[in-house]
DNA sequence: ACAGTTGATTGATCTGTTTCATGGTTACTG
DNA sequence: CAGTAACCATGAAACAGATCAATCAACTGT
């Protein structure tokens, strides 16, 4: 069975064709995950790529104090794993976690080669995937460290509203590397200054 | 003519024929690069990608009260660009200086991308250069995220101890997101606590 | 319908890091 | 080889954001 939502986005770089697009679906698991359950484990090696069907989740590691930082959220048609633990395929120090029932499409490391040799362009697709990714990973340290906490907050706001009002505000305190608490405070400052 | 040590290097992930070894050096122009002078500028577009010959550079932005903010050094053998304005051809958000006298050999994007079709490897090689920058992208966030500026000294010290005598403090300051006062003052403890 | 957990708000206090200011070295450059 | 610029060290004061604690609201499973 072909997952069209997948080859649809495969589509937004390159042309598969009909053998290609069924050689490509055939490696693909799909997957139930629901709301707070683990996809991947610290400690665990990630085997394998997550293509979000539906749902959203995030990763994230936990610093030596216990506290959760949260390095990606992953909503429909986004790809989420560990990449160290994926290429290297040793132990992960992330976790992957639904934030919502969600449904995902898995690919293997050793899949993901295989196909990369037998349908090139597939490789074109994760380079160009990779590239992005690469930008946008990099543009987020540099914000981290020119900006200020509120402009941390409304950028957020402004780059994912469609997830904003779904997930609890912890998960954007921990996105944006302030405490729950202080996020509380500039939301209330935020009004209070509309008003 | 080619150059040796970025054949050397494309060895590491890729093997490449001889035709095609020349194919691939034929593209990169040599540049030298003195110190202080910028490679790549802010506003502009960055049309290549440098690979470091011998020297050191460094990637920076300018924040809105004229702060720099290093992103990346680059060393022999790394590559260095504004990945963000190389992959999109807009103009570029960093800035990319020789911090002592340089060479580098510059590839343009669409001769990248020309080669990416006549020799696919090549595509393979800078998949896998991508992969790994956004590993090591990924982790500095996190760990700007969950250490202590002490921390990422000591992390930095031990990531790069071979440049670490070689540069201005101010700029291993501007790296791990501190003031070069507070860098001054943390090496000041570090050394009484230590005799 | 209820107890128990989880998340958000708010206030008081505390801390790591910045800012500003000063003086001392080192190292280019004419 | 003097002059000036860049770099580094150190101290006092200020601040952004963290921590701790208390209260309230909203889900959760039973």
């Amino acid at each position: 069975m072909i997952c069209n939502q997948i080859i649809t986005n495969l589509a937004k770089h390159i042309s598969l064709n009909k053998e290609e697009c069924e050689l490509v679906s055939s490696r693909f698991r799909i997957v139930q995950v629901k709301r707070k359950k683990m996809l991947m484990q610290e400690g665990q090696i990630s085997r394998d790529v997550a293509f979000v069907i539906s749902g959203c989740l995030r990763s994230y590691s936990v610093d030596e104090n216990g506290f959760e930082h949260i390095l990606q959220f992953a909503p429909v048609d986004w790809w989420i794993t560990d990449m160290y633990s994926f290429i290297s395929q040793k132990p992960a120090f992330l976790n992957v976690e639904a934030i919502t029932d969600s449904e995902v499409a898995l690919l293997s490391r050793t899949d993901q080669l295989n196909l990369f040799d037998q349908v090139p362009k597939l490789e074109r697709y994760f380079r160009i995937l990779t590239e992005n990714s690469l930008v946008s990973s990099r543009q987020r340290l540099i914000d981290n460290m020119s900006l200020t906490a509120k402009q941390r907050y409304s950028n957020f706001c402004n780059t994912y509203p469609s997830i904003i009002n779904d997930i609890p505000q912890k998960l954007i305190a921990s996105y944006i590397d302030v405490t729950p608490e202080f996020l509380s405070k500039m939301r209330g400052e935020l009004l209070r200054s509309k008003k």
